[in-house]
DNA sequence: GTTGAGCGTT
């Protein structure tokens, strides 16, 4: 499994079409749009759990139109857990 | 009725 980080995304992309424009390229195990805990707004970006083909899915969507926008897609980092 | 670099609060 692979996470991956999806930026430069269009304020009105949601975790389905994220998973839906991974999926042609692998197994979506999950995807996940990030917006501000506070606010509540989109970030503009997300994450995507791919289970094969992440490496496909970089070369193929990152730097490519989406929605409008030149997505950017690279491996994420790991998240950081619960805040002490 | 907003904003634009970038890495997520289960």
């Amino acid at each position: 499994m692979t996470n991956l980080y999806v930026g430069n995304l269009p304020w009105s992309t949601t975790e389905a079409q994220l998973r839906d424009l991974f999926a042609e390229y692998g197994e979506v195990s999950s995807a996940k749009i990030i917006e501000d805990r506070e606010t509540g707004r989109s970030r503009g970006f997300g994450f995507v759990e791919m289970e094969n083909g992440a490496d496909e899915a970089i070369e193929s969507l990152n730097g490519t139109d989406f929605g409008g926008r030149n997505i950017k897609v690279n491996v994420a980092k790991p998240k950081r857990e619960a805040r002490f």
